[in-house]
DNA sequence: AACATTTATCGTAATATTGCGATAAGATAA
DNA sequence: TTATCTTATCGCAATATTACGATAAATGTT
């Protein structure tokens, strides 16, 4: 993110902004999506079903992992991947807290 | 954002993606919290707002712009930005989507 | 016209992200 | 132990993002 000044910003205002960071690239929705649709998660299941390399997907599973929204618990060779059910609700609420408190405005003064 | 293969990915993941991107910064964060405060949204009084200089707020401007999230009417010398209204209310629907579709795996598998 | 005010754009530097091949690390199987 | 399978990490190249000073562009003022 280049010389982000992140500091100078309110810790809400970062913390939105890392949960849509998250989001903000196609392969990772795609992988919240599949495992929220197969409920178990097996790494290569993961890997078979994007359209990367297997190490490009570990790296999107890791940035995942590290904003919280998902657990890796390791299963003999294999890894079994699932949403972390706190952090996603966690994120869901004040992500729609914020859409509550901003929509609110403007919108009448448009057509 | 380097080589990214989004064409790989459904129109869907990218449209939520690209949302997600516009709110994956504090700065912007800020400012559409800011606009949604004020309802009036001269640049100026945003780029007084914010921790950082007149051309950097202007370059997050021009994102949001791009994102659709806002509008930017001249006004002589000034430019008043406003939430564009339709915009947003579609991203937070498909955005809740998102999170509704997704948010119903997994959780009764964590204590 | 000359000047001031406001905002956008250009150019550049520093850093982050994306992607992948190669390889390491860990567990299981033979 | 050796081989195999699965996943993580390293190293690199290509590109994107962030930030800012300088300057352009547009408008209004004197």
């Amino acid at each position: 993110m280049g010389i982000s000044k992140t500091e100078e910003f309110s810790a809400r205002h970062n913390r939105i902004a890392a949960a849509a960071k998250a989001l903000s690239h196609p392969a990772r929705v795609a992988i919240l999506e599949y495992l929220a649709q197969q409920n178990a998660c097996i790494c290569g299941d993961i890997v078979n079903h994007l359209p990367l390399s297997q190490a490009t997907v570990s790296q999107h599973l890791a940035e995942l992992k590290k904003a919280g929204l998902i657990k890796g618990e390791t299963d003999g060779p294999r890894v079994c991947y699932c949403l972390d059910g706190k952090a996603w609700s966690d994120i869901r609420e004040f992500l729609s807290r914020f859409f509550a408190d901003v929509g609110s405005c403007c919108v009448q003064k448009q057509k």
